[in-house]
Order: C-alpha cells, then structure tokens, then sequence
DNA sequence: ACTTAATGTCAAATATATATTACTTAAAGT
DNA sequence: ACTTTAAGTAATATATATTTGACATTAAGT
C-alpha cells in the first residue's frame, strides 16, 4: 500500500485535522494517521465513516489510483 | 448491517460460487458468506481483491444503499 | 529562542477479522 | 429415494486492525 494522499487532501479541505475526523469518527488519532501513511489495512466501515465525514464517496478515496482526479 | 445483496447478484451475474470467489480474492467461502451475510466488517483491501474480481467498483458494492440502481 | 498545534512514529495491549474444522440445510439431477 | 453441489452456520484458533501511552519532529506565531 501506498500514502492515502487523497484523503489527506479530503480532509484539508474539509479543514481538519487528523485529530478531529479521529474524534468524529470515533478512533484514534493514530489510525488515521497510519490509514493516511499507506501501511494500512482499514475496515469498511471505518472506511465509510471517513467518506461521510469528508463528503465524499468510497470511489473517491479508496477506489484505485486513477491517478487524481476529484472535481474539487 | 444488513446483507449484502449487490455483493450475491454481483456474483451471481459473474457466475461464481462463493467458493469460487473466495478461492480467487484469497479467502475462505465461509469469509464470503459473512460477508453477504452482512454481520462482518471485511478489510477495505478485500472489498476492493472482491469488487475486482467481480469487475464493479467500491461504490456499487459497499457504498450506501441508493437502493438498487446498478446498470447490469 | 520559545511556545504551541499538528503530525509522525513506536512498543505493548486489546479487539476483532479471518482461518480451520465440521455439521446442517436447500436445491437440482438422476 | 439418493447423490451432489452450493449455501448457511457455529466453535475454537490465529492473524491483524486498533488502542493506549509516550516521545520526536515540523511549521507557524510571538
């Protein structure tokens, strides 16, 4: 696996930090940053409830590097 | 959760068993089942190894239920 | 230079996804 | 009725996601 960079930019524009979606998310901060890094493995639900939280979908984080494009 | 009923037409329309599938993303038929069954929480890398080798996307499987519109 | 907030990272503990083995049921074919 | 294949389900074991606690680093502000 590979830096979760979209998600990194998801989150920045949902102006918050690593902390933040953790606590909204319910997990710690530390798995956030660990999805974020790439060395990962995270659970679908999870998965999920960082899409709703950053609104966005599945595809738009972690379907396959289509290498950019999000409409932003 | 509830099942997974995109996941068993997804197969269905592929032609797979659950067992097929299982063998073909790495798993056991059992996993598969839970899975479809609904009361599991799979990893992200084996929802994207099953929407591969189903040829959808995330979406269509595990994003949420807009219930029903897949083109077949 | 000093703080502070955000991030990166690590080791050990806990929770839970998945494997293994095995038994049951449903459907279809003969 | 019998056989076979696919599916449903359960108990225990193992692998791994996630937590907890703690410390290091980076960037920005003052």
């Amino acid at each position: 696996m590979s830096k979760n960079l979209k998600m990194k930019s998801a989150r920045a524009l949902s102006d918050m930090t690593q902390d933040e979606l953790a606590k909204r998310v319910g997990v710690t901060r530390q798995t956030i940053n660990a999805i974020e890094k790439g060395d990962y493995n995270p659970t679908i639900k999870l998965c999920i409830d960082i899409c709703k939280t950053l609104n966005v979908t599945l595809n738009d984080l972690f379907w396959e590097d289509d290498t950019n494009e999000q409409p932003l």
